[in-house]
RNA sequence: GCGGAAAUAGCUCAAUUGGUAGAGCAUCGGCUUCCCAAGCCGAAGGUCGCGAGUUCGAAUCUCGUUUUCCGCUCCA
């Protein structure tokens, strides 16, 4: 170790800008169709961002799937039944007819400015019943109050007629009536006080298109916003042809896509992404225990990356979604703060229960100890995989200054995720050792990637090496013609060992398998 | 979507009131030193994000548009 003095003069922002523009420079991620100026908020992985990638995604499918007896893989269609969506409740929750207030800038739902607007009529009511209730005491009959008061009628009348045209339009999708409604009822916007409307817009937060060829009998199919209802719907075929017994889980990796409004902040929020997702089944009553028991699992496989343990934290759901009984997240400290990199949910039995309605086929489990039929209950762990890239990217990203004043960037990548595990260096391309060099490369190089590097002096190429995140180098130099030992060099400390050639593979392979980062890991069974 | 800022070589940035587009680093081909980048010679790389307009002439002025960043907003 060399007194390494890591440089905090930078700001946050400064920092993620610098991550963003390395990331271009060495490959790990490219803005989409780069050379038509970029699409928004979609990405491509280069040459050394899809191995990152695949580690991360081999890292948490041998965590599932490989130290879980009871968790197996699936990998379901990006395509699904309309009627899933029917069923998940993603048709009528994704697609929202929204409007803005000019004056104060604010979005609304249509529907959601027009229920209040009856809600406020309904309160109306109810006060005029309660005075009625006052007035006549013990010989209140409200059905006949409701059914003379001029006041009630009146406003019954109104609100009747309002719902009716709400229920009408939203139905018929009619967004030019909504818009007629809203200003038909005077509607005003809460903050600014105002009546000037936008006209309403339909944002449909899952992408559509078209399955069939021919336009009359194509029907509409949506790219699957979650990849969890894949599991759902296949949860009878995995549980029966694998023989699964409660409690079990079914683990998918695969892209999703959402047609967010405002999508940014690099690959944290993209409209294509890539989700790791891990249903677990259990016996209905039994959940919270392993709601608990899950976020304890799923904070142990972050710390484990060593990535600085203060960087992760909970954050529990105070407004719960629709389908859950509990819900957290765990939190990363990205460069632009705490934000959610894995979600892990108690589910209840709402997937499964609704696609049974729906579908109309049984979706039950058969619990041959207590000799009951039941639908089970589902906790969830959904993490985003490019917010796992990028979290382990931003942390990884260092610029230092050495004792001698120079600068270095390097990316600390863990071991066993970085994209190249090893870099074989000839000290000088002459006198015999650049053949030596390749002969240890083709030796390994089905062990592990590597990468062989001959040009510009020897500290050149560490850096480029370290710029990568590459975590050793060995270097062959004139001494190991004579004594086959090569120096082995560390990303992290430049320090060296000098070890023989027909031990590197063993302290490589034992310095970057990611079977140690399992160690802190329970298993749930 | 609204407001603000920006866009020139792979990266970071120059270019005087509108007058032939430059540097450093990186890359590539050589030479040299040889265990921690920036030694020498040479090369390649740009319709100045894109499209209009004004002008004899536009990287520079005007308008539109795309993309990015920041703040709102949105994110069952």
């Amino acid at each position: 170790m060399q007194g390494l003095q890591i440089k905090n003069e930078m700001t946050q922002e400064e920092k993620f800008k610098a991550i963003i523009a390395h990331s271009k420079e060495y490959g790990y991620i490219f803005p989409s169709s780069d050379i038509y100026d970029g699409l928004s908020a979609v990405y491509d992985y280069g040459q050394m961002g899809v191995e990152l990638k695949n580690n991360i995604k081999k890292y948490w499918w041998d965590s599932m799937v490989r130290l879980h007896e009871n968790i197996v893989g699936l990998d379901s269609a990006i395509f699904m039944h309309p009627k899933t969506w029917e069923a998940s409740g993603h048709l009528s929750a994704f697609n929202d007819p929204l409007i803005d207030n000019k004056d104060s800038k604010k979005r609304y739902r249509a529907d959601v400015l027009l229920e209040d607007y009856l809600d406020k009529i309904e309160g109306k009511i109810e006060k005029d019943v309660n005075k009625g209730k006052k007035r006549f005491g013990e010989n209140f009959d409200e059905d006949q109050f409701r059914a003379t008061n001029p006041n009630v009628l009146r406003n019954k009348k109104k609100y009747d007629e309002v719902h009716i045209r709400m229920v009408d339009a939203l139905e018929k999708n009619d967004l030019v009536a909504l818009k007629t409604l809203i200003e038909a009822c005077g509607i005003a916007d809460p903050i600014s006080g105002t009546k000037n409307w936008t006209d309403v817009r339909q944002f449909n937060l899952m992408f559509s298109t078209q399955i069939g060829s021919v336009s009359e009998d194509a029907g509409t199919i949506y790219l699957r916003p979650e990849t969890a209802q894949g599991i759902f719907v296949n949860f009878l075929n995995v549980q029966k042809s694998g023989r699964m017994k409660l409690p079990f889980g079914i683990a998918q990796i695969g892209k999703a896509f959402r047609n967010e409004i405002v999508a940014r902040q690099f690959i944290f929020r993209m409209r294509e992404f890539e989700q790791m997702e891990m249903e677990f089944f259990v016996k209905p009553g039994t959940e919270m225990e392993w709601f608990k028991k899950w976020k304890a699992i799923r904070l142990a496989w972050h710390k484990a990356l060593n990535l600085g343990e203060e960087n992760y934290r909970f954050h529990d759901h105070d407004k719960l979604a629709h389908y859950a009984n509990a819900a957290t997240d765990i939190e990363f400290n990205f460069p632009f703060g705490f934000k959610e990199l894995e979600g892990i949910h108690s589910r209840t039995d709402f997937d499964l229960s609704n696609h049974q309605k729906v579908s109309g086929k049984k979706l039950q489990y058969f619990d041959s100890i207590t000799k009951e039929n039941y639908i089970p209950y589902v906790i969830e762990t959904s993490i985003g995989l490019d917010r796992m890239f990028l979290s382990i990217l931003s942390s990884a990203y260092k610029e230092e200054t050495l004792d001698n004043g120079e600068k270095r960037t390097l990316l600390s990548l863990p071991a066993a995720l970085a994209p190249i595990k090893l870099a074989i260096l000839p000290l000088v391309k002459k006198d015999g050792l650049p053949e030596i060099a390749r002969k240890i490369r083709d030796d390994i190089k089905f062990d592990f990637n590597c990468q062989y590097d001959e040009k510009d002096s020897i500290g050149k190429r560490y850096r480029r090496q370290d710029a990568i995140g590459t975590p050793f180098c060995i270097t062959i130099d004139h001494d190991t013609i004579n004594d086959n030992m090569v120096t082995l060099r560390y990303r992290d400390d430049m320090s060296q060992d000098r070890i023989p050639i027909e031990k590197i593979r063993g302290i490589v392979e034992e310095k970057v398998s990611y079977k140690n980062l399992f160690k802190n890991i329970t298993s749930t069974n």
